[in-house]
DNA sequence: AGAGTGAAAAGTGTCAACAATTTTATTTAG
DNA sequence: CTAAATAAAATTGTTGACACTTTTCACTCT
């Protein structure tokens, strides 16, 4: 690719100054990982990755390093970097744990609960509202995100809020939630109500046990629609099958 | 059993074989503060690193990166690494996520409750009760470190399991519990016992419940521990005050 | 004396080269 | 033709050197 080039997450040298060049570095492969340009199981060539970005071998070991520590690629010494390839079972693991974190922000929450929260809670739920009477999978998706951001910065919890987005981040890597149906959207939207009320009460039990209640019932769908995908495409059968990658 | 993990403080070559050089330097780097050797705030100077590790500033500056990622220490571009200063503030965020995950993993663990988890855990209890009474306080904190790791193992959640141990260390680094006095430790373990009789009766709700209760009570230990602290040494008195480091 | 100025020193950021290891390709024996 | 042995290539691990930035400190001027 040429030096003036127009792509949007390429290093520039203004984002240099501020964030070190590893930063970006960490950035971009952290953005390939998302994208999917880079499969999992993947080994990570340090050399061609380094050519590519026009840097040196240096700050692309540091990047990873950085990215291992996060659980987004696999160091083995001497073999290199592999991008994490995540089963069912991770899967699982990243529902509970967003359960248990979702449930935590929102207890947390309860109790110092503002009139502006509750307006902006319930603006989310009602975009929510329209996007699924709509079917707008990808508007509910997102402020389905916002919202439950919302909640997690709201306790200003600094190392919940940044636990919980690598969650996120890691979520999203499964891509599960490519297969939700129409009825479920509703449903979710209906705990997204029950979530703001037990909020608006400031019953902190009960808004953990709605909000880790979702994401259970999340994790449900997920795996539900799973085995409805296995059902159709028996192909892949194995011990502990990879999820995500859906054509 | 205990950790695989020794503490040997120098980096043999043996160790090289397994680990490369760079997670060798991360350990230590990693001890060096826990151990206090590093003062929080204090700059890390890579080249003195380098030096003292013999090594180069290569894998030093890679241990950095994964640390930082940890969190254990903070990457200022071009001004170097420094040690992560810790406040009351800090204190606190790591006290609300840690109830919140210790909650979690007796949640999660209570429906898969075996004959053997319940041994277990009424051995740790009943060791506890011994170092209580002989208010032999090292004995009670290290106990009292494997009764929690054991739950949280036994979920199977490897992320849960890493994040906990995250956070443990961190609050390591607070050395708040030095200040412990006799009766929290018999109170303490009390709560313990709600804690494996939840477990035994299968509740995940009360397992939950009296989990982060109990390390909500920690944290309120821990800070009416800090204010009387403050009162008999009112010299550090400011508007966001780091804790540990107490002589 | 104190604030501003400007070299010198120290430290970080990056790179390219070399050493050690693993992977791939080729050859050879059964 | 297969499989072990061996040589060649590719890749990772580590290092020392150099460029650039920040800090330090002596010096000047008001």
């Amino acid at each position: 690719m040429a030096d003036t080039e127009t792509s949007p997450a390429l290093p520039t040298i203004a984002a240099l100054r501020e964030h070190s060049l590893t930063a970006v570095v960490q950035h971009e492969i952290e953005r390939m990982i998302l994208a999917g340009e880079l499969a999992p199981g993947e080994r990570l060539n340090e050399k061609a990755v380094a050519d590519t970005l026009k840097v040196s071998r240096g700050p692309v070991r540091e990047a990873c390093r950085a990215l291992a520590e996060l659980g987004f690629v696999q160091l083995i010494p001497n073999r290199g970097v592999f991008i994490k390839k995540l089963t069912k079972a991770d899967a699982i693991e990243v529902y509970d744990l967003r359960a248990g974190l979702t449930g935590l922000a929102s207890q947390l929450l309860a109790p110092m609960m503002t009139a502006a929260h509750l307006e902006r809670l319930e603006g989310f739920v009602g975009e929510m509202e329209q996007a699924a009477e709509n079917a707008d999978f990808q508007s509910f998706y997102s402020t389905n995100l916002e919202f439950h951001d919302y909640i997690v910065r709201a306790t200003g919890n600094g190392r919940l809020i940044k636990l919980y987005r690598g969650l996120v981040k890691e979520f999203h890597l499964f891509r599960t939630h490519g297969l939700v149906q129409r009825p479920s959207l509703l449903e979710s939207n209906r705990e997204h109500r029950d979530i703001v009320a037990a909020l608006k009460a400031k019953d902190a039990s009960l808004a953990y046990l709605v909000s880790a209640r979702h994401v259970g019932n999340g994790k449900a769908r997920m795996l539900s629609a799973l085995d409805d995908l296995a059902e159709t495409s028996p192909a892949r059968h194995r011990r502990d099958p990879e999820v995500g990658r859906i054509e």
